[in-house]
DNA sequence: AAAATAAGTGAGTGATAACTCATTTTAATG
DNA sequence: CATTAAAATGAGTTATCACTCACTTATTTT
């Protein structure tokens, strides 16, 4: 059940243009750590620092500002979240039918689910911009949403011209499925108190079946 | 269609024990303005100050922190989200009988979401306390979770009763029910764009429902 | 191994933010 | 209207934080 982590694709990337010292990768090992912590506004320099076990000084000698840091971070993560949780669909998954829409949206969402577990530290901090940074959550959209809106739309229209799921505009499709994914990372991110982890997961691929699923009550009354 | 705001219960509450002078509430107010637009951590006292158009030193007359500034705003606000979000269920709504389980979900529902649109910023500052300040959160979970729990507890049970909903774990449901409703809100605080508020609206509904309602997928299968 | 380049250091700096307090202004009371 | 109390003021204090730089240590090159 190995899961890729967003943090190797993270120091594949910096490996690929300079090298990168063992001390400025405590940096950003601790830097994360704490932003993921403490929130980015609560987390000083100094914090880094003494986390990394670097002088302050050091900080500031690949990354010019706080700023700098913190957009070094976020930008592997996001260039990687999107194609892991987002891709592979029409590829793997699409290819072979599945028996019922149940075993497809499990054999979709698990991985994703294992996906997101084990990069827990990364998404809390890409929420924390995306939701209390007007500018980092502008930035951080305009890279994510059209891609997961078009390849996440590709197997919604498959799946639509078979008549196996629901015939709703697809971004509300994503919005309700999203919804129930986030629920499900809330807890995880949070660490909610009082939560099986494992019980809440087969619950959450069986209401995405159920929402997925045609029936009667899919006309959508209201204007 | 009016829809009771936390700023009135606000109000109220401040003047039951003491008289509250014209600039500590033009204080109040500013800050909550402000904590919903910049954050807690990236509005300054004097930016308050500035905002309610008085002299810092009188932020700090009533308030002796910055802290329990916060907490003067945020006590109001988790006294009387719940009491207006969950409850009233068994008194009105459960009362009187609905033709079906939609018509059910649209009663209860649309209010809660026309109320949560009355009070966007309060909604606002709630949730970014309760996300990144792990006391903040347990403070704010401790006094909201167990009603919440404990009022829609008993709708759902009633409704079990009669074979109305699906026979899940009430903790189960909820959350499901409230991925949904967050995730709409989510819009409406982040103001993403292009979404039609109107539309997602009585799709809300009409997703709730059919999770809701009885079915065939519903044995929760895996462990 | 000497010279040159890069990495790392930590005391120091300027700016900003939270908070204080002596004084002034406003409101209440006799 | 005079006196007293409360409210408001804003210049000033202290602390913290992001950031700098002259200098030291490590690494690479010749």
């Amino acid at each position: 059940m190995e899961r890729p982590r967003i943090r190797d694709y993270f120091q594949q990337d910096l490996s690929q243009n300079e090298t990168i010292t063992p001390k400025q990768r405590a940096i950003l090992q601790a830097s994360l750590d704490l932003f993921a912590e403490k929130g980015f506004d609560q987390t000083s320099t100094s914090d880094i620092a003494q986390r990394a076990g670097v002088a302050e000084g050091t900080v500031y000698r690949r990354y010019k500002t706080k700023a700098a840091l913190r957009d070094a971070i976020l930008a592997p993560i996001t260039a990687h979240i999107v194609p892991i949780l987002a891709s592979d669909f029409s590829e793997d998954e699409l290819r072979q039918r599945y028996p019922s829409l149940q075993a497809f949206v499990t054999a979709i969402f698990t991985d994703r689910v294992a996906f997101a577990k084990a990069n827990v530290k990364e998404l809390k901090v890409i929420f924390e911009m995306a939701a209390f940074d007007t500018e980092r959550r502008e930035q951080i959209l305009s890279q994510i949403a059209p891609k997961m809106v078009k390849q996440m739309g590709s197997v919604i229209n498959k799946l639509k011209a078979d008549h196996l799921i629901v015939d709703w505009p697809n971004d509300l499709i994503l919005q309700s499925l999203l919804s129930q994914l986030f629920g499900y990372l809330a807890q995880l991110m949070l660490e909610l108190p009082g939560t099986e982890i494992e019980r809440e997961q087969a619950y959450l691929i069986t209401v995405m079946t159920k929402i997925l699923t045609p029936g009667e009550h899919d006309q959508i009354t209201g204007q």
